[in-house]
DNA sequence: AAACCGTGGCC
DNA sequence: TGGCCAAGGTT
């Protein structure tokens, strides 16, 4: 008995999703894996430029598991959490040699890829290969939250969320996928964080936290740590200085930032990620 | 399991 | 202006 939500999903997503990428017919579970990557926390506008160039020199795993991390860390240019750059070539090395360059279908063989948990194993299983799994991104869980949970914004994110979801989906295989999809998308332009349109939305008047009046629900999400000052800010600057440069002497990296401590700071952690090495006294991208 | 990890756009 | 937010994952 697929529930009342899902019913409601199904049309609007036919009439109102996007036209994305990696919703193209014949994308392939590698474009798949790779744009999943990319959008684990950086929005979509950001993606599909990066997404195109990557797949045109890399068309599949083995290409990319050819090439030094370098390569990839130069090419995931400014689009923030680097470590996801080196993660993905991982990921690829591992594909080619443990499932002969194919990308792997079952959820416990992806999660057991580097860079890849909960949402990426089962949106590559379900949006690449057809498969029947709850997919639970930060999009869905605000819709849920709402529409179901009648609370203004999620809780942490928790494992019975993938429960929660599993509660929506419709038997087959296709419409499950689609209520994924679509739980995903109406998050995304409707079920927004924080002004939703709920004039526009079809779960209008089946949600339950607008028949309680949209009250305010204590918000347990933790705060993002500032980024100015931090430690982050000086290690994008350490990577972005070699990405740029090729190779530098360690003193000439970044030498006018201010901080002296937190400087030296991020290059002994960056080198600890492995997204950076030393060698006779300068640093460079890893080969 | 709480903290950490980039970057840019928006209001 | 500055905090919020963005298709998370790892330790």
């Amino acid at each position: 008995m697929p529930s009342e939500i899902a019913a409601r999903l199904i049309p609007w997503y036919a009439r109102e999703q996007r036209d994305l990428p990696w919703r193209a017919p014949g994308f392939g579970a590698w474009g798949v894996l790779v744009s999943e990557f990319m959008l684990q926390q950086t929005p979509v506008n950001r993606v599909i430029p990066l997404l195109e160039a990557w797949l045109e020199r890399w068309p599949t795993p083995t290409a990319l598991a050819a090439d030094a991390p370098a390569e990839a860390v130069r090419q995931w240019a400014n689009l923030g959490y680097p470590r996801r750059a080196l993660w993905l070539h991982r990921a690829a090395v591992e594909i080619r040699d443990r499932h002969d360059g194919v990308v792997p279908r079952d959820v416990d063989a992806l999660l057991a890829l580097t860079g890849i948990g909960d949402y990426t194993a089962r949106a590559v299983a379900t949006f690449a290969y057809g498969d029947r799994h709850p997919v639970v991104d930060t999009n869905t869980r605000r819709v849920i939250a709402r529409a179901v949970h009648g609370r203004a914004q999620p809780g942490p994110p928790h494992r019975r969320d993938l429960d929660d979801m599993e509660a929506l989906l419709p038997e087959g295989d296709d419409a499950a996928a689609i209520v994924n999809a679509a739980a995903m998308e109406l998050g995304a332009v409707v079920c927004v964080a924080r002004t939703p349109r709920c004039d526009v939305c079809p779960l209008l008047d089946i949600c339950a936290w607008v028949s309680e009046g949209r009250p305010e629900t204590p918000d347990l999400r933790r705060r993002q740590a500032k980024y100015e000052g931090s430690d982050r800010q000086a290690r994008g600057a350490v990577l972005r200085a070699l990405r740029e440069s090729g190779s530098l002497p360690q003193q000439a990296v970044i030498g006018d930032w201010p901080d002296r401590l937190q400087r030296d700071r991020a290059i002994l952690s960056l080198l600890d990620d492995g997204l950076i090495e030393a060698e006779d006294g300068a640093l460079h991208l890893p080969r």
